[in-house]
Formats: structure tokens, C-alpha cells, sequence
DNA sequence: TTCTGCTTGTGATATAAGGCACATACTAAT
DNA sequence: ATTAGTATGTGCCTTATATCACAAGCAGAA
């Protein structure tokens, strides 16, 4: 499969900052929000930052960060707040952001090569390093710098080039076969653009992506309010 | 406590049936996931579902759809379960999807282009009838079957058209600009695919799509487990 | 009619997440 | 050294969300 970087245990595990008691799933998916934060202050130089503006650039209290923050160590100083480069550094090791990863697409109609072509990934660390289709009158054609291939080629090409991600874009029809293909072929992580509600084994990671649920979730408060816009606004 | 059909509940409203006591958003959020397994019943020529049933499509539990339903009236029959049709026409009624709705999309780049050319929102009911971007020497192009205008027609088109929803495809660092644009203009909901945290009124609805986020935080999860795949699976 | 089997709707309870507020600790200035 | 100012880390409380579990109601069989 794959290698791990260090001895790292699960119950102990501390130097390589990892497995503290477990953390709210929550908390893991804000972290990406702090780091993307971090950034911004580290490209315009600055060097410290406290809870109070991180939170102020998130829409979020100052002791959700810390609270938050505190699950995994003390990264700050009393009176100072955080050392931005520091900070992180300690964020992108406990996500992993350390490292690049690979990963693949299948289906590669309008929205695989978006996804395939998509700019925002590589910078990030993310790879996406082949694509699969079931229609084999694509077999061999040419999307950005890959070839497509076909979906039996899974299960050798998530060995040879160590895809931990799989990126669903197939159908809402075959998207459940494709994940139950995936994940037998040894990926860990799935991201779904396919309108399902997907099924996996609890080792194996999902995140859905659906323009068309969160649209359909808003509607229901515009159908009503026609009212005046409060100067009021709302964390997010 | 219970979910009344007549006399309406909160400040008034009923006959659109709306406005019972507030509903919190992660219910709302779940009703279009609804509607979608009813959609499929429906297809299949089923009439009638159980909460049960509802409950095993969405790895979710029978209680938590029959609480979530209730927050809206009793649309079950005991022993018997839920009228497919007319549990998903009094869920589209409640979300606002029994009309259609207009969208404009700012950001004419490879990303915006996906989105005017998506196939998926039409079907819903879901309508991208105005394109804009702020580079000049794109104006007067076109892209799907609509043409490219400036930002400054904004206002003009969201009354004309009666836009009711903005989705913003601009990079990040313009991407709060054109939300305020979009807000004062006159927009209701906002779709933001830029990844950044954005800030808007408390009457204005907001949804990020932002893959690279959920990619950050799935690598929380890769970067240890190497343990053996239990054959546990996840609600989700 | 009466009984059996099933599934809803919901009060009560359990769990999870969020926020407050303060003791603690660090810096810089006097 | 002492003081003033500031921002962390966290115990405790509040609020939000999920689940349990059961009375009530409906349908079909006897």
C-alpha cells in the first residue's frame, strides 16, 4: 500500500503530533480554513496573529480557535498569539498537507476534465495523476497530460503510483459502483461530485460535493422573505 | 410542540405553508436529500416509503427523518409510511423548488464556464440566465447561449431577470468584491465557489463549494491509518 | 368486531458542539 | 523590579442536535 513516515503510534502518539484523544470531525475540517488564513498572513509578511483575528477573517469566536487548537497542542503565547509561520507548519503536518498526494478521477465527461484541468489542486499539494472511464471509445484519447484509461486499469494504477484520493464524476447511475471499484482497489479517500449519498467502509473518507443540494437548501429561505435587509450579519 | 398545519405557528404564514416555529438549518439542509430518494420512488413506480427506507438510502436513522419531517406537519400514515408523491410535493413546496429560479454567474473563466454549461441545475429547476466578468475584452462573447456583460449590468439584469441567486466563480481576490456587488444589486442567495470565508448580511444565504477544502481534510484521516479495513460502515 | 402487525409522531433523554470568563503567563515599559 | 497590557488555554455552563422508546393510529386478517 503505502508507507508511513514514522513510527508514529495511535494511542501515544505525540512527536509526530498525531493521535490525541480523538477529535471531533468537526474541528478536523476547520482546520484547512486556519491554515488557508495563515497564508494570506504569511504572504503579506506579518508574523504573529491571534485567535481574535483569525477569528474575525473566519466569521468565528476567538475561543472556538483556541478551543480548537487546544486539541492538538499549545501553539501560542500568552499576550503575543501565534507565530504564523509556526503555526502553520504544525497545521499542514496534523492534516498531512505535508507531503503531496495523488490522486484520480473517473468519468471524464465536461465536469472530469474540469476537475482534471482544475488549477486550485496542484498548488495545494493534490495531484491528479490518472483518469479512468467506462466508455472505452475514450480509451488513449488525451485530457490535459493524461490518458484516459479504463476503469480495469484501477486497481494496478492505485498501486504503481500510490493514489491514496479518488475523484467520482461519473453518473449519479454508476457513481456507487465506481466507489465500491475505488475503494477495493485501496483508496483511502473519496471526493464525490456525483448526486448520491455514497456508501463506505468507515476506514475510507467522503466528501460530497453538490452545487445542486446546497441551491436546493437556500430556496427555502428565499421563497418566503421579501422583507428588508437587516444590517445584521451572520457567522459562518 | 407540535408541528401545526392551520393556524400557523411563528409570526403568521401558513397558507404557503411556511413559517412554523424556526427550523434549524441542518433540517433544511437534509430536505432536498429527501426529495432526491423520493424522486427515485417515484421513478420506480413505488407509492409509498417508510422512514425506515428513507433512513437506509441516507445512512441515516428512521428517528431523525421522522423529527425532521415533523417540523413541518404530519405527512405519514401510521403502519403504513409516507405517500411518495405527496410527501415529495409538500417538500418541494416547502423548499421553494415547485418554481423555478433564476441564476446569474460572475467569472467567465474555466470554472465559470463549467458552471453556465452544467447540465444539472436545469432539470431542478435551476436557471443561469446572465454571465458577467469583469475583464473587458471578454464582453459581448459568448459562453452556452449567453453572452458576456459587464459587472456594472448587474443591478440591471438581477431586476430585469429577477435574479434571486448569484454564483461567483472569480479568483479569491476579488471574489468579497462581486458578493457585495451581488448583494446590493439585490441577490438572495449566494453560491461561491472562490476559496474564501465570505461575509454577507444576515438576509443574504450563503454556500461555498470549495473541494480543496474538503481534500485538506480528508488527509487528517490518510496520513496514519494503515490499519486494517473493519468492515464497519458510517452513517453520513 | 376484535386482534395483530406495523410505522408514525413526539416527549424525554443523551450526546455533541459552542461560548464564556478567568487564572495564567508573557512582553514591554517604567 | 514592578506594573500595565494583552492573549492564551481550559473548566464549566449553555445551546444545539441526535436518538430512544412508546402511545397512538391505521390496515388487513380472522
Amino acid at each position: 500500500m503505502a508507507a508511513q513516515l514514522s513510527p508514529g503510534g495511535e494511542s501515544a502518539g505525540k512527536d509526530d503530533g498525531t493521535a490525541l484523544p480523538d477529535v471531533p470531525e468537526v474541528v478536523v475540517e476547520r482546520l484547512p480554513l486556519y491554515v488557508r488564513i495563515l497564508g494570506m498572513y504569511q504572504d503579506r509578511g506579518l508574523e504573529m496573529i491571534s485567535s481574535e483575528q483569525l477569528g474575525a477573517h473566519l466569521h468565528m469566536t476567538p475561543a472556538q480557535i483556541r478551543k480548537d487548537l487546544s486539541y492538538f497542542g499549545r501553539f501560542g503565547k500568552q499576550g503575543r498569539g501565534y507565530d504564523v509561520r509556526r503555526l502553520m507548519e504544525e497545521l499542514r503536518r496534523i492534516l498531512g498537507l505535508d507531503r503531496p498526494w495523488n490522486a484520480c478521477v473517473v468519468g471524464v465527461g465536461r465536469l472530469g476534465q474540469a476537475i482534471i484541468s482544475y488549477p486550485g489542486f496542484v498548488p495545494e499539494g493534490f495531484r491528479v495523476v490518472s483518469a479512468f472511464d467506462a466508455d472505452k471509445s475514450l480509451l488513449g484519447e488525451q485530457v490535459g497530460n493524461l490518458k484516459i484509461q479504463s476503469l480495469e486499469e484501477i486497481p494496478a494504477q492505485v498501486r504503481r503510483l500510490n493514489i491514496a484520493i479518488g475523484i467520482v464524476a461519473v453518473p449519479a447511475a454508476h457513481a456507487q459502483q465506481v466507489i465500491d471499484l475505488l475503494i477495493a482497489a485501496g483508496i483511502r479517500a473519496i471526493l464525490n461530485y456525483a448526486p448520491i449519498t455514497p456508501l463506505a467502509p468507515n476506514h475510507v473518507r467522503v466528501r460530497n460535493i453538490d452545487p445542486v443540494l446546497a441551491l436546493q437548501s437556500m430556496t427555502y429561505y428565499l421563497k418566503r422573505q421579501r422583507s428588508a435587509p437587516l444590517p445584521t450579519f451572520r457567522r459562518r
